[in-house]
DNA sequence: ATCGGTACCTGCACGC
DNA sequence: TGCGTGCAGGTACCGA
């Protein structure tokens, strides 16, 4: 499901946890917890508030009462639902003094964990790709001997770019996702970057990209899909000069691009 | 140290 | 109807 701006609309969505109190907690899945006890898990939270929540890249950050964090990645399937019914596919559930937290993942490829620092796995991460400076990407692109595509989905780049918003912005910048990212100098480097932040705010703007089953906290979907000028468009006439669009895989995944507007 | 390929899991759309 | 195939917003891990 989520990239940047589905994870940040998630986060605004549930504003209305800071304070909350977590009454109860229930972990029903091990393989979605990265190893930690479930009972361990739920000792840790329960009694306390929720402090703030937060995003970093794609991970959200439930700060708790006392120290310590509940992580949560959504993965491609993760929903957090404020309200509602345990289904299927809930994973965890948090009671709260005002309602109650789920947490759903179908494919399980997300996780929820308890955490006394914030993971190193998360401090790994590259610049925010909405912070990030255009100097600092810049420099980044020269350094890497990748395909740009590969690039903008590696987290340790810069964090919150996802398959949706690579081919959006490579489109945009009318870089080719086969393009070496070394390669990418001066205006080109511009281009993308402006690109990679336009749409990343257009899309937050619109509350995301509801591709299949993404939803916000309060079961509301986004509509930033209407305006994929490429991903999934395969055929599609580009809206600039009316090539169909074409799909190829880089670096394992479907990279969507008009082969007249995007140059290697 | 960096890269690409693969594995993980469920559900859906499609063709036969 | 049912079965096989391919595809899907993700990261982690492995060997080269």
């Amino acid at each position: 499901m989520p990239e940047l701006p589905e994870v940040e609309t998630v986060v605004r969505s549930l504003a209305a946890l800071t304070g909350r109190r977590i009454l109860s907690a229930e972990f029903r899945c091990r393989r979605v917890l990265r190893g930690g006890d479930p009972e361990e898990m739920a000792a840790s939270v329960e009694g306390r508030r929720i402090v703030s929540i937060g995003r970093r890249g794609k991970f959200i950050l439930m700060a708790i009462e006392g120290g310590g964090y509940l992580v949560v990645h959504l993965g491609m399937t993760g929903r957090l639902l404020l309200g509602g019914e345990a289904g299927k596919h809930t994973h965890a559930i948090l009671s709260l003094d005002r309602g109650v937290l789920l947490y759903d993942d179908s494919r399980q490829f997300g996780c929820i964990q308890y955490s006394r620092e914030i993971p190193d796995r998360i401090l790994k991460l590259g610049p925010d790709a909405l912070e990030v400076a255009f100097e600092d990407f810049a420099a980044g692109l020269r350094r890497r001997k990748t395909r740009i595509k590969a690039l903008l989905l590696n987290q340790g780049f810069v964090r919150g770019m996802g398959n949706i918003y690579a081919d959006e912005a490579l489109f945009r910048a009318g870089i080719h996702p086969l393009a070496m990212a070394s390669r990418l100098r001066g205006e080109r480097a511009r281009r993308l970057y402006d690109g990679m932040v336009a749409v990343l705010t257009e899309a937050i703007a619109a509350g995301g990209s509801s591709i299949s089953d993404y939803v916000d906290g309060q079961g509301r979907k986004g509509f930033f899909q209407m305006a994929h000028r490429v991903y999934q468009r395969t055929g599609e006439p580009c809206a600039a000069c009316g090539t169909a669009i074409r799909r190829i895989l880089v670096a394992q995944r479907s990279s969507h691009f008009c082969p007249r507007c995007q140059k290697r």
